[in-house]
DNA sequence: GATGAATGAGTATTCATTCAT
DNA sequence: CATGAATGAATACTCATTCAT
């Protein structure tokens, strides 16, 4: 039972994630956002404490089911392949991340809000947590690398999920025509960009790469 | 022969860098700028036509040296191992972009500022365009798989180093203990994260993998 | 019903157009008019886009009354004398006019603030057509000389009627003791300073004078 | 012998009147002035004691050929027609004062420049005082009304020259396209506006124009 | 005399937040 | 619960003036 509160939450939550998206944080003024909900500049505080405290329920929305979904991927583990799986995977997150990284972009930017995000922020476990999990489940069925750290993994691809999500200006300016899609990124890390070593190999030890 | 304005100048510039490394661009005020460089206000534009104007010289006077170094990479193809060369340039791009980082973050916060970098930006070969080119000159030499188009191997390897430079606040949290550094990323980016195929796999074709 | 934002424009016009007469156009800062009003300097935005927007109000709150009462000018034609009804039209309109002065002055000092003020004027008839009109029926009535352009004498009343409302400094030093009032200026308008052509005066055309 | 100082005084007040004939006074500032004067911003203050002291003399600069061509004007009393000596006299105010005009703007505008410019003025007689006796004389001569004051007469005409230079924007947009010369305006001046007692009119009294 | 970098008080404007209605 | 007028500290930027060179 939605209570008339209750929308009016929902309405500053979609006024705020549609602003921040279009039009950029620092334009994203209390005003802006009232005038986008439909309501007047200070029922905001009625409802949230501050702006910044506005902004940490957003990103708390948006995580959400961006969270729930990520819950099963431990459990995909062995099925498909890992490549697809981890398309898959990156694709979604990077489709539901979408709102969140302008969002994420402006605690970079301003240390007070990403302050008070940090305090609403539960400690539940999100998809870091299960992208590792999953990861280890692989390598422990044989395919995922075993001298590989399932942690150290999960955060390169998130890493990499997010430069490519945000990228520097002067990459986008140099190299735009060639941007790779998630297929391309994950075929990359999963099969590495080194030519093979050949059968008649008789060692590749891993330190020939460093 | 550094006039007086020049010193002034360079003051200024540190100021700014070190105001936005250390406290935010938010926070980065003409006022704070100003302060930290010990000059008064006004001088700020006597130097630089505003803000923006100041922040893409900042930006400018940080990337020349990168980009110098960057320029002798397409000859060190061959040289080395793969792995030593890429841990070696993005280390070293890792450490001078450091306080580039912030800048790139604050243009993507703030339209008007990237507008402004980007107005300022030359059309002269980056690190993008110099790495694309390593990459291809080591790929005609049979160390980097042939399949692959440098350009997006480049953005990758670009998208990770900034991705791990500017980490969401989240993934920090959930495994902030188990970051990889430059060498752990590289080692995962050429040899790949999936279980090589093995000569007597019968079948473990590549489309397993995708 | 006037409500408490109608009284806060009020006050902030009545500021406004107290300021620009008692200390000049330079002094009448966004500052001095808020505090002469008793609001906030925030407050001023919330009821004028800018300074320029408050000006141009100001402007047209004090032409309003004007443009009204010189709305009944052409119908007087015929009525009294000539001499009469221009000195009580022009008397009227330096009176009303006292507050406008300024604010012309500073469009002419200022030509920012005259874009501005052009901008909010309406295209409706105002003092200078009401009064051609009144010269232009006064001329068919025979009281008013027939080769005139009753729009170039309107010009010529408004004129005197604006350099002696805003004489210049060095004038009013010289000739300040004989300044003349809008009956003597009237008188010298309709009857001219030449002395009448004598009866037996065989052709005294006008080429005489000229 | 101009010596190099005088140079660059006439350098100032050159690039000053232009300034404020071309861009209006709000734009002309001490940088642009010194600028335009080809010297340096601090140059200025070693002539003039400050920005309203400069002022000054440019004003006093544009005055003295006006004011010694004035000096002439009484003794034309009686050559020529009235009308003749006063379109000659007022045209040539109007082409000298071109440049004046904007300056007695500003200082209208801005009490603090009008105080500095009325210190530097000299006591001496200008055009008001040889334009009034130039009136005076014609009087005596008959060819001016006796019933009126010279000095009243001569403030009018100056206001009306003035109004005419400085025309309210109002006024010019609604009547700009009949916007009256001089020589239109002394006609109106010399003759009236009001038609001319005929012949047979046994009394013309002024009453029948009040 | 001349320079031009430096100054700092001052300007218009913004915006998160409060509070009387 | 909701409103929106009011707030006032903060911001980027200007400009007449000073002074070491």
């Amino acid at each position: 039972m939605a209570s008339r509160g209750d929308a009016t939450r929902d309405r500053l939550l979609d006024a705020t994630i549609q602003l921040v998206r279009d039009v950029g944080y620092a334009q994203t003024t209390t005003r802006a956002i009232a005038q986008a909900a439909g309501v007047a500049e200070g029922t905001l505080y009625r409802h949230y404490p501050d702006k910044a405290g506005l902004f940490a329920a957003a990103v708390g929305r948006q995580s959400a089911p961006v969270t729930a979904w990520a819950r099963d991927l431990p459990a995909r583990a062995g099925a498909g392949t890992v490549a697809g799986n981890l398309t898959d995977c990156l694709t979604r997150l990077a489709t539901l991340r979408t709102d969140i990284v302008p969002f994420e972009l402006a605690m970079l930017t301003d240390p007070d809000l990403g302050r008070a995000a940090a305090a609403a922020r539960t400690a539940e476990p999100g998809p870091p947590e299960f992208l590792t999990q999953y990861l280890q489940a692989e390598q422990h069925l044989g395919r995922i690398r075993a001298d590989l750290d399932p942690a150290k993994i999960a955060v390169v691809l998130l890493a990499t999920l997010f430069g490519l999500a945000v990228p520097s200006q002067r990459t986008t300016d140099a190299l735009g025509g060639s941007w790779p899609d998630i297929t391309d990124a994950v075929h990359i890390l999963i099969d590495g960009i080194g030519t093979p070593a050949r059968p008649d190999d008789t060692a590749r030890p891993a330190a020939d790469h460093r």
